[in-house]
DNA sequence: CGCGTACCGTACGGTACGGTACGCCATTCG
DNA sequence: CGAATGGCGTACCGTACCGTACGGTACGCG
């Protein structure tokens, strides 16, 4: 028994296939509730049989949604081993204000909550992925800058980890889980940005040595 | 048709009652998946029609049984109008432990993750209800304390909505939504208290006046 | 003693949903 | 042009679970 596409396992999805996962994506944005097999079965006009096949079963359209949308987040390699305390303020307050994008879009709000729901039971770790790709993804990509920082006198912390685990509480504070648990909080970009640049000045005010180059204007 | 007991509505549960709620955490902490009527009723050795008298439906007995742990919660009212630096400090490291105690116990995450789940639909918001006896809850506990250390000249800050946040940030920071996504971190008292102190220690750096007083010793 | 009340245990109906089977059409390839 | 393949639409099955109905029991009260 030959599977004609073992999507399921790792492979990327076709353009058809990531139609599909775009209309899961859509349904769970509209309603969570709903997100029924036969749901998306006519919302992505086709039939159930072929998403048992492209899928295995709802879990495999689950995760491979999950995977689609966290592979889709993934952008914006890093240079610039050279860090002056303007650079750094730039780049920690990019990081702020992606992350916070990405937090309180609708579909990240969406992801989370079918992720954490499944979390409850064993199977398929809809979870561990989400986790994998958000909050522990952007550690990667923070703590590097924060230990070339820390390289070239601008931060002081013993451990990396600890320090971004502390700019990600003042980045986000209780947003998330607010989001998560129902209430309507409407973020317009220059909230955001402020919000991010407060963010910044704090974590700067607690790790940094000096306290970042005198003549920064804006 | 009188209803012999209005509880689904306001009032407090009778001891009876309490217990079937209690059986429904208890079934919510061992596995979120299987919380079925008839289960709760298996669990609570009483009969589903008697849950249905009693709280209406299934949501009814959710609502009920999220305000029944909210009510536990509640605990230890303020006094104390007058701060020095040291009281202040030991009041807000006892609400970040009071804090962590709670969000990472697991009848929290259990209850977050219900209400979480069920927050995508529209109908009785559970998220409300967890969001006003916690995260809402703290806050109005904190923000007096914040505020009478502002006005005893230790702290400074112009919105005590805003400071509260950050305090939460500190505190908080990835532990909750990494617990609610099913990692499995394990907090002793020990770290709970370190991290506490941490939070305040850098809240302070951030919000405090008088660096707070310098004979304090531990 | 008999009656009402409250509750337990359980069986049942209705329904929603995951998963499967099958008929049909369109496109492609020999 | 005929056959095969892939996929759409739909009917169908089994099951899980919400909500209800009903029989049986313990207890209080006239």
């Amino acid at each position: 028994m030959m599977q004609t596409s073992a999507t399921a396992e790792r492979d990327a999805p076709s353009v058809r296939q990531q139609a599909v996962l775009d209309a899961v994506l859509g349904l769970m944005v509209e309603d969570g509730e709903q997100l029924t097999m036969d749901a998306v079965a006519r919302r992505a006009s086709c039939s159930k049989e072929t998403l048992y096949k492209w899928f295995g079963d709802r879990d495999g359209l689950l995760t491979a949604t999950v995977r689609w949308q966290a592979s889709r987040v993934h952008a914006g390699s890093d240079a610039a081993h050279v860090l002056d305390g303007a650079t750094l303020r730039e780049r920690l307050q990019d990081f702020a204000v992606t992350w916070l994008e990405v937090i309180t879009g609708p579909t990240s709000v969406a992801l989370n909550r079918i992720a954490i729901a499944h979390a409850g039971s064993r199977k398929s770790n809809l979870g561990g992925i989400v986790l994998a790709n958000g909050r522990f993804a952007i550690g990667e990509r923070v703590k590097p800058v924060l230990e070339a920082g820390r390289a070239a006198g601008l931060l002081a912390f013993a451990d990396s980890e600890a320090a971004f685990r502390t700019f990600f509480g003042l980045v986000g504070r209780d947003i998330q889980i607010r989001l998560l648990l129902g209430e309507t909080l409407d973020f317009d970009g220059a909230e955001i940005r402020r919000d991010a640049g407060r963010a910044v000045e704090q974590f700067l005010a607690l790790y940094g040595r000096a306290t970042t180059d005198p003549n920064h204007h804006v």
